[in-house]
DNA sequence: GCCTACATGTAAACCGTTACATGATTAT
DNA sequence: ATAATCATGTAACGGTTTACATGTAGGC
């Protein structure tokens, strides 16, 4: 349950509608939260509720009024309590991998049909590796952005230049990865010719 | 909702009980799923009503009776079809980088309270560089003994031992990336002698 | 005319976690 | 004696996902 912490971690510098969390969690900071709208809308509630948000609403023309939400301090107080707690190491559960896992349920023959099988599971790696390549194109241009000369940056910019490092690392090092698979696709010789 | 396709997977090689697949997915293959007994025990019900899993009970003595599952023909047929179509990229949700991300707000000074938050902000990327290493250490150990030669492996094997290599890699990098962060604690002026 | 973006929300279904429950065996 | 391991399960709660719902503005 730290999706709280997430939305009052990013509200920490500016005031955020709703509708920019969901935005955010799905392109600038997806290397280290994800949500739904629907889960920010019932978890900025209950943040409210608890005072650890406030909201000013504001009027727009033509459009449903936005509802800024502020950071309190109780709400930093609560933050900083929560981060200095020890957590734990994140569960994986990756759909590709279970999917290679049990790859050898596809027969590796002539027959047209199953080398379409195999087929279909080189292409759904290149689809991810490209995937993975928008990400991180993505992430470096954030880089250029906000942090175009790393060595010069203060305590508080590094901190998060380091958790997009993380993200960086994490695309690129996945990219590799995805590499070794095609190339055993590529070289192995019972596969050789699909 | 892919717990029941990584509960097949397993079961392509051997019949499981519901206790020993909780216990692979917390020891022998958390680099790709993770599950409760409790989660694991209600999914098996649902396989074996969809007719995917077969159960024969084994009894033992002195002990509950193992109900060990196998898959059956429908559930090789399902699996296939699912490994087949396209799958989405894993959403990532990492406390630790939400904990990074807000750590700007404990300020950094010489009152000897505030040093202690830095410095359990460094404990606590000190003790997950070890969790992760004790996972690197355990994965590498799975190697030795399944894949003592990774050049000379059928394609079935070469499937599972790259899906290990993602397991390797990842530690490996995450580990590299504490390291990064644990320097920065080390080396920029404003943190030093803390 | 249709799709996308803006902006918020409800309802239901599903998945995941925690607590509770049982009962024998083996190790300390 | 106490705890851990083996082995399975129920019940309740909480979090997440998906579908439904509304309405304006602007681009193609």
């Amino acid at each position: 349950m730290a999706l709280s912490h997430a939305i009052l971690a990013l509200l920490i510098d500016n005031p955020y509608s709703g509708y920019d969390l969901a935005k955010d969690f799905d392109q600038s900071v997806n290397f280290f939260w994800k949500a739904t709208h629907q889960q920010i809308y019932r978890e900025l509630s209950k943040l409210e509720e608890q005072a650890l948000v406030e909201v000013s609403p504001i009027a727009q023309a033509g459009r449903p009024d936005k509802k800024l939400y502020h950071i309190t301090k109780a709400g930093e107080t609560f933050l900083i309590e929560w981060l200095l707690q020890p957590c734990e190491v994140m569960p994986i559960k990756e759909d590709l991998l279970v999917k290679l896992w049990a790859a050898q349920l596809i027969p590796v023959s002539k027959s047209i049909e199953q080398s379409a099988s195999v087929a279909k599971i080189i292409e759904e790696f290149q689809r991810h590796r490209e995937l993975h390549q928008h990400r991180l194109a993505t992430y470096h241009q954030i880089a250029r952005e906000f942090y175009p000369d790393p060595k010069r940056l203060s305590i508080a910019q590094k901190y998060r230049y380091l958790v997009l490092r993380r993200g960086i690392r994490y695309e690129e090092d996945y990219i590799a990865w995805c590499d070794e698979v095609l190339e055993l696709f590529a070289n192995h010789p019972d596969v050789k010719g699909v």
